[in-house]
RNA sequence: GGUCCUUUGGCCGAGUGGCUAGGCACAGCUCUGCAAAAGCUUCUACAGCGGUUCGAAUCCGCUAGGGACCUCCA
């Protein structure tokens, strides 16, 4: 059974073959890091860190690369064009790099909230000038690009003629040279459908770099083509991003590479779709954004608490990529609710002793569990279906609780479907959901602690001591530790 | 205005031409000193109207709502 993937390009799901055998080469447009990341960019990275913890599951070896775009785009509102990162830094005074490193530190955290693993390369847009320059040099030299006092833009009507610029994003070309809105800028453009790859900076502008058509910056497409070009090769197997980078990023990125590598750049492209919130888009512009400093410490009027890095990841997984998800609190706390008893199963279900040879004394039920787990890999073949297998992960989690319970008996299942059982939790949701225990901080001394007040409230107990036996566990529970009286007398607690 | 997408039960969300996804919430029951957890049960929806079909929530058309992109945007 192979993975298959949705090809944005050809709009159709199609097998993965990567170009060189047993090779991934993956490229995921990272974030820009002029401000604070909000819970619509977890989705990306969440969604392409699942494929490559897949690609890298099924034996591949995968070169991920993903860019942190710290050279700042044209912010082209009002008269003057500014550099959206040198704008924000004259009001927090800071220099552009210190904030460029502030957000790129705070990012690099949030990711790791997430555990997602970290890119192979993950180059930044400000060290990689020459190349973009050099790229530039390719495309004026192949006709596709003219300058205008000092900056350079990509001819796409030219372009167009002889290739299919708009395809990715279902674009006609005539819709673009005709639209009305009118931008700064504009006038120096042949054509309206044209975009800048150099800019000449105003003397204003604090991110700049000489270049030989002067003083400037450069244009936002030409850093993905010259990074992904530089790491990956002329043609690479995987590009991802979001859905709103389809248009113009993504078709720039093709037109741009296509004539300085004289081939089409990337095989399969992959969008995810949109949080939204009531309906619309998160996203800075309608200023209904979340930052995810704000998700975890429930900072926000939106918020009616904090939710953990773990519960948004298993949120976003809960639903496909392509879809869109709404945000909001009821979602949150079902998705938290959700997965606290999804992964107590999972603790309960590894600490089963799978050893011995026994066979299943129910074989229907014992045909079922194979059939469910037998299922994952049909579904995260299926261009990464995660919602179903958490689906079928539910369908398990009553069979592992009566297990544990004794609710069936144990010999119901066979010993070997026990520990493909364990298995394929562990495979799934460890290392290709990249899920993993919410809380880590029960340190030795901490636990030591905990046993000595289940003891006393044990004591209590016996005694039919129950004043004191409750206040500990209520007391406990005020700090965000639950107590729970197991079947088998026992006592179990968790944060 | 152009291009495209979408509309599933109280909420979130899978999915397929015929076989109750799943989660959360709610209610009932079992277990239990109580609670929590767990288990069991209940709740059976696919915007509206036509059409194709033996059969459509799933395909087609129309209508209505929502949204994305066309400008920085994950």
């Amino acid at each position: 059974m192979a993975l298959s993937i949705y090809n944005s390009y050809t709009r159709e799901k199609e097998v993965f073959t990567p170009l060189t055998a047993g090779h991934v080469g993956m490229y995921v447009c990272g974030p820009t890091v002029s401000g604070e990341s909000h819970l619509g960019h977890a989705r990306p990275y969440i969604t392409f860190d699942v494929l490559y913890r897949y690609l890298t599951h099924l034996g591949y070896k995968v070169r991920y690369v993903r860019n942190i775009t710290d050279a700042g785009h044209f912010e082209e509102e009002g008269r003057e064009a500014e550099d959206k990162v040198s704008k924000k830094a004259l009001l927090e005074k800071l220099e552009p790099m210190e904030l460029v490193q502030k957000y790129t530190n705070r990012f690099h955290w949030a990711m790791k909230q997430f555990n997602c693993i970290e890119p192979t390369i993950e180059p930044t847009a400000t060290g990689h000038i020459l190349e973009q320059q050099e790229m530039i040099k390719k495309i004026m030299e192949a006709g596709y690009a003219y300058e205008v006092n000092g900056s350079v833009y990509f001819d796409v009507t030219k372009y167009a003629a002889s290739h299919d610029y708009g395809k990715l994003s279902g674009r006609v070309m005539e819709d673009l040279l005709e639209t009305t809105r009118e931008l700064e800028g504009q006038e120096e453009k042949r054509n309206k459908a044209d975009f800048a790859l150099w800019k000449a900076a105003a003397p204003e502008h604090i991110m700049r770099w000489p270049s030989p058509w002067g003083v400037g910056f450069p244009g936002w497409h030409i850093e993905c083509s010259a990074m992904a070009t530089k790491y990956l090769g002329a043609q690479f197997d995987i590009h991802g991003g979001g859905m709103d980078l389809q248009f113009p990023h993504h078709e720039s990125e093709i037109a741009q590479s296509t004539i300085c590598n004289h081939s089409a750049p990337v095989r399969y492209w992959m969008h995810n779709n949109m949080i939204t919130v009531n309906g619309r888009k998160m996203g800075k512009s309608y200023n209904n954004f979340i930052t995810l400093t704000e998700m975890f410490n429930g900072n926000n009027p939106s918020l009616q608490q904090a939710f953990s890095p773990m519960t948004i990841r298993f949120f976003i997984l809960q639903s496909h990529y392509r879809s869109t998800l709404d945000f909001s609190n009821e979602a949150l706390i079902g998705s938290e609710r959700a997965f606290k008893r999804l992964w107590e199963a999972y603790q309960h279900l590894m600490a089963m002793d799978a050893g011995g040879s026994h066979t299943a004394t129910d074989a229907a039920l014992d045909t079922r569990v194979q059939h469910w787990i037998n299922e994952f890999e049909t579904f995260i073949n299926d261009d990464l279906g995660t919602p179903r297998i958490i689906a079928n992960m539910f369908e398990l989690v009553p069979v592992i609780n009566s297990l544990r319970d004794k609710r069936i008996p144990f010999h119901s299942i066979s010993a070997e479907t026990l520990r493909s059982m364990q298995e394929h939790f562990r495979v799934y949701l460890e290392d290709i959901m990249g899920l993993r225990e919410e809380n880590q901080q029960n340190n030795e001394s901490f636990s030591k602690v905990m046993e000595l007040l289940l003891t006393l409230r044990k004591e209590a107990r016996a005694k039919k001591d129950f004043v004191t036996s409750d206040t500990i566990r209520d007391e406990l529970a005020k700090a965000g530790i639950e107590v729970k009286d197991e079947k088998d007398g026992s006592v179990s607690w968790t944060m």
